[in-house]
Formats: structure tokens, sequence, C-alpha cells
RNA sequence: GUGGCCAUAGUUCAGUUGGUUAGAACGCCGGAUUGUGAUUCCGGAGGUCGCCGGUUCAAGUCCGGUUGGCCACCCCA
């Protein structure tokens, strides 16, 4: 009989435990740094009707959406982020929610786009947004909340680069090239790929004389520090209350970040960055890796005016980033830091003789309820197999029971980096395997 | 979506101008005076060369299609 080929679909993957460990590890440390500002997990469902999702993100996410009519006729997309749906959910759970309000979601995403390394057809969003109120307070515990989540994932040095639309939309207001914007924005956004000969070409294809895309890049390519930027900056934009409201933002972002504590190096104020989507109207963030930023941004987010203006006449601004858990996966197995275990197990307890089998599941229970994470070997091998089994899968402790041991009531328990063995009362093992492994995580 | 590169054991790759039973390393499995692994030694199992079709006496090798991966554009996490 011919079997089924197995196979994965074009940018949809499976995942080995070593993976799926990092993986879970990371959804959990996310997880836990929106949880310590106050965020509150939420979600949505995987499929929504076609129209809720469409029309937000512009003509080239609809087509980047799996779209398809379901058995009842309906016609159905896959979320493509986290946002829209979030968007319908604010709309619709309004009352019961209230304002400010704080909620994180970690969730699966589909494009349908063409994959490239860190670029899948299926992959994780974590999202956290603050919404229902504009206060600038909102947008630096944003920056807080990126810079505590870079740090705790631990994938080296990384840089937060930080711009406000207003200030940008400020000076094309003075440049009268409000009408242009969105072009010229996407123009801005590719300097740092293309380079200025590429941009000024590119917006002087769509309508923008030469002397107006000189000065839109004489400001973006303004090089110092945050302070010395803004003062510039100011004085460009001056007599536009509304660039002049984005200098005061951003003033004040880069005063407390300062007073936190946050490090000078991770933070940049970078005015050429413009973020792809037009639906960004103040403060935008992104985020990139020191060593592979190649890669693209990794965290990246900003500030709405109004999220649910589809759905609801309720005014809704926001602001909130999203974290691309795949893509800072890819960067992390590229740079080598992911742990090659496979397994959770902290500790494997061997069984030296079949007969004794109730002992080990015994003294491993007992491991278990101390928050330790145990493993007993199932198959009858002798010691070197069981040895060779915990080593290949990254497990570093193993506990042994003969003879002797069983008469004077301990455990050889064995470090498999160092070779090194003692035998440790049974009624001290917890304590002991505690404090060299630590508590599962 | 447009353009380009690639596809051989679990993995990384060899494979000579098309020419007999397709190789290596690592990994995997088994064994080396049965209470000790990761180092050493010996042995073994894995491939209809991604898939379908064509050219040819002969295709891993050439051609077309298809699937998947990668790169650029586009866009974005």
């Amino acid at each position: 009989m011919s079997k089924i080929k197995p196979q994965t679909l074009k940018g949809f993957r499976d995942f080995l435990p070593e993976t799926m460990l990092a993986r879970e590890h990371l959804m959990q440390t996310a997880r836990d740094v929106y949880r310590s500002f106050g965020f509150a997990p939420i979600d949505t469902p995987a499929l929504e009707y076609t129209e809720i999702l469409l029309g937000k993100g512009g003509e080239e996410s609809d087509k980047q959406m799996f779209r398809f009519t379901d058995q009842g006729n309906r016609d159905v997309s896959m979320r493509f982020d986290l946002t829209v749906p979030f968007a319908r959910f604010a709309a619709q759970h309004l009352n019961e929610l209230g304002t400010p309000f704080k909620r994180y979601h970690l969730g699966t995403v589909w494009r349908a786009e063409k994959p490239q390394k860190g670029r899948y057809r299926e992959f994780v969003q974590c999202d956290f947004d603050t919404i229902g109120t504009k206060s600038n307070a909102a947008d630096i515990e944003t920056l807080m909340v990126i810079h505590e989540l870079m740090d705790r994932i631990g994938c080296g040095e990384f840089q937060i680069r930080v711009n406000n639309r207003k200030v940008l939309n400020g000076l094309l207001q003075k440049l009268e090239l409000t009408e242009q914007s969105v072009s010229v924005l996407r123009a801005l956004d590719k300097l740092p790929k293309i380079g200025r000969d590429a941009v000024l070409a590119e917006m002087e294809g769509q309508s923008i004389s030469s002397t107006q895309a000189i000065q839109v890049l004489d400001f973006a390519e303004l090089t110092g520090t945050p302070a010395e930027l803004l003062t510039q900056v100011e004085q460009m934009v001056s007599g536009n209350e509304t660039g002049e409201t984005g200098i005061a933002q951003l003033r004040e972002l880069f005063e407390v970040a300062n007073s936190v504590g946050l490090p000078e190096s991770r933070l940049n104020l970078d005015l050429s960055i413009a973020r792809g989507l037009d639906y960004y109207t103040g403060t935008i963030y992104e985020t990139f890796l020191d060593e592979l930023p190649g890669i693209g941004s990794v965290c990246s987010g900003g500030r709405y005016d109004n999220l649910a203006e589809l759905f609801t006449s309720q005014p809704l601004p926001g602001v909130g980033a999203s974290l691309g858990l795949d893509r800072l996966l890819a960067a992390m197995e590229e740079l080598g830091k992911l742990k090659p275990s496979s397994t959770p197990s902290q500790i494997l307890v061997t069984v030296f003789d079949p007969a004794w089998t109730a002992d080990s599941f015994r003294i491993a229970q007992q491991l278990r309820h101390s928050g330790l994470a145990v493993e007993v070997y199932t198959d009858h091998k002798k010691m070197g197999k069981q040895f060779q089994y915990a080593d290949k899968k990254g497990i570093p402790v193993v506990l042994i029971a003969g003879e002797d041991e069983r008469s004077a009531g301990t455990w050889q328990v064995k470090e498999l980096s160092s070779g090194d063995q003692t035998p440790i009362l049974e009624a001290d093992l917890a304590d002991h395997l505690l404090e060299m492994v630590g508590k599962t995580d």
C-alpha cells in the first residue's frame, strides 16, 4: 500500500522539543513581564468574519489573509495580526472592560506571504496594549515594558529606536507635504536599507519636489544624542503645534527613561523610522538586535488615535507593541543562544533492579511535590544505558540506589557534568536537589 | 504577488565530460570481564538521489513541470 507523504505546508513548521522548550520559555517570560506591569490576558478566535479583518491595514494585508468560505457559506478569514481582532473585541466588550484597559495577548496569526528566514505563514505574536487613554505616561510605560522584555529574554544587546509621528507630521505640514505623507513615510522607512539617493529617487517619483525631499532627508539624517536632536528638531518644526506636541512628548519620554535607569545605549531617537502601517499617530517603537540587525525589528509598536473606529463611535486611543516571538527565536537560533536541552526533566531516577521500580516511583513522586521535574527510567537496562539516556536528553542529575544505598536509606546523587556523586539520606534529598538544580521553570 | 538560487542517509556535505551494487563525517542502534554516561575500540541499521514527466542504449548528473527551502523586491513580527 502506498503511504501518504509526510509533509508540511509552505511557511508552516513542526517544532521539536528543543525548539518548543525555548518557545514556551520565551512566552512565559513575556507573560511574566506583561503581568508585572498589570496587563491582563485575553484571547480571541483564530477565525473571524472577513469583513471584520478587512480594511484596517490596507490592501497589502488583505492580500495576505488566508480567506475562504466555511461550511455555512460564511466569508471567513484567519486573523493576520492581533490588533484588528482586539479592536473588534474592545468595541464589543467596552462596557464590561472600563478604561483605561491594559491587555496582553499571545496568539498565533497567519499571513499568506512568501516565507523567508524569520518570516513564516504561521507565527506567534505577543501583543500588549493600553487603550482608553491619551496620556503620555502610557507611551512611556510601553517603552519600559519593551525594555524589560528584551532585557529578560537575554538575546544579547539591543536597541530600541523611538520616534514620534507628530514630529514627522509637523514637519510635513510645514513643508506642505501633508497630502503625500503616506508615501513620504513609506519611503523614509527604507532609508537605512536602500540609502539616501534611492529614497530621494522614490520620493521624486511621488510628485514630491526635490527641494522638499531633501529637506525631509536632512531632517531624518540628523544625528546626535536624543537631547541634541530634540533641540535641533524643535527649531525645524517651531510654530507648528503638532510638531511641538510631538517634541514635548519625546522629551518627557527620554527624561523619564533616564530617571528610571534605562541604559542610554539601548535607547535611541531615530527620526528616520516611520513604521510602515499608517495608523500610528504618536510615539513609535522598533527594536533591533545588535548582533543580528538584518533580521528586522523583533518588537515594534506605537500610539494610535482610534483603535476601534471601524466598529464603534466611541473613540479608543491607545498605545502598544508586539513581540515577534518566532522571528526572535529564529534570531536566537542563528546566534546559538538556545539551550541544547530537549527535556524539561531535571532529575532522572534510575531503576537498579526491576523488582525495586516502586521505590524509584516513590522517591520521584516525593521530589515532584517539592517542585522538581523528575523522570523515572522506564526500561530495564543496565546503569550505563540509563546514564547515557540522561546525558543525551540534557538531564543534569541522576539518582541511583543499589543494595548498599537501600540498606543505608540513601540515594547516590550523581551530577553528570562533573561525574561527582554523593550519597544523600532520603530525608535530605529534596533540599539537596533543590539547591543543586533549583525549582521547575 | 514579481525575479533569482537551491534540493543526495537523521544532520552537514562528496559524487569527476550522463556509464556497473550512490560515498564520508557526525548522529542513531548494538556490543567491548553485567554498580557508571559524555572520551576510546568493534559492529550494524538508514537513501527507489524531494515528487511527476521528458530526452537518451544509459539520468543523482540534461530539459520541463510541481512541492519545499533560501535570497532580493514588496511588506512586515
